[in-house]
DNA sequence: GCAACTGGTGACACCGAGTGTCAAGGAATA
DNA sequence: TATTCCTTGACACTCGGTGTCACCAGTTGC
């Protein structure tokens, strides 16, 4: 019996099978353009069907929004992890950091990442899923900033207010990322960004009762 | 000769169809949902063909976002309106406050305004479409804040972050407004969620010489 | 009054995204 | 070897959106 050992089989399959028509994907998109390009070209460069890949993905901006998506988690986990007394900034900051260096730890990873993201910035139809990505990421950051501060979010609009301001300071970094932007001027980029919303973050709580 | 009274006469036929189309449209997918409402249950209930539709709207969100969209034009005028003394927060919570404003001026359409934001944020493809017009805005108030603040747009990241906080306390507001909430209540919303922004847009600039 | 022109409209065909369904194949299990 | 489960491809279908063309109304010019 080596049931689990059959699902990581099935698993490490499905992995290879949805890497293979991201890559397809991202390599067409981001050459070609959003718009001008259908599933059938993808599925035709991965050598696959049309049904299969909406196996794999909910839909066409699904493949590329992902990437951006699925960090969420990575920076919600470092918010939480963050000493309790760092101010919202520095631990916002920290937590939002976290994607940026995964970026940087794998600089050929990092040259795709920055065309993907130039590809979403470009593409009206890309860049609104990926606000709405962002909708998703806002709740869960506030719901940690929330607990952070001992705050109720739904009367108060501070946690909320922070996490848009913090994700606000990461899509500012995003749209300056140009090529062959090193670590060190994405850390400057990301410093400058939060300097500008720190006084707000870091600001004594309104008074409830002014609302 | 009477080419311009001819013209107005073929613009207000335009404006009624519409009109027709737009309150067809409004009145099934608040009361049905957005997602279950197709273009042609709309052009049927407003009697006209799908292809009329279309050349009305871009797109079947379109009908629902550009309720939003077009205030955009009040916001900045009202911005550049105000006296150059003024602090960004004053400035910025004054031009936002003009479409609540307006809303609060004709009571039979605030509720209907209310209703549309309401399916807009409940509805992830409408929240994306209107926070993708949210960029449009964004990039003419901070165009805008940087004439009023002497500072270059393009280097330096407060203009458009400022123009990103006072649009999160719109959406802020937006999100909290509750039915049968008056012009009170949407002031005290207003107030606070500006009050979480203000220390930040109102704080001294960050020396650009850091970047 | 009649012909040409104009702009809006409906009908139709078409494309691409996305979904439901079913039959076929391949691997693990009994 | 027979069974079961999972993945896949094929097909048909819905819906959003577009291009095209013929039609009709009102206008202009003779």
């Amino acid at each position: 019996m080596r049931s689990r050992a059959d699902s990581s089989l099935a698993e490490r399959k499905r992995q290879l099978v949805a890497d293979e028509l991201r890559d397809a994907a991202l390599m067409l998109l981001a050459t070609k353009g959003f718009d001008v390009v259908t599933v059938d070209d993808i599925v035709a460069a991965a050598g696959m069907s049309r049904r299969t890949f909406f196996r794999y993905f909910a839909s066409k901006e699904d493949v590329v929004v992902r990437f951006l998506a699925d960090m969420s988690v990575d920076v919600i986990t470092e918010l939480a992890a963050r000493p309790p007394a760092e101010p919202p900034s520095v631990a916002l900051r920290h937590a939002l950091w976290v994607p940026l260096a995964a970026c940087n730890d794998h600089p050929e990873h990092s040259e795709r990442a920055r065309v993907v993201v130039r590809l979403i910035l470009d593409t009206p139809a890309l860049h609104a899923r990926w606000l709405e990505s962002q909708i998703q990421w806002r709740a869960e950051l506030a719901t940690e900033l929330a607990s952070r501060c001992g705050l109720d979010p739904h009367t108060d609009p501070y946690p909320r207010m922070a996490a848009g301001m913090a994700l606000l300071a990461l899509d500012t970094v995003l749209q300056q990322w140009q090529p062959g932007d090193d670590e060190q001027r994405l850390t400057e980029l990301t410093d400058r960004a939060f300097a500008v919303v720190a006084p707000a973050l870091d600001a004594p709580t309104t008074s409830p009762d002014a609302g």
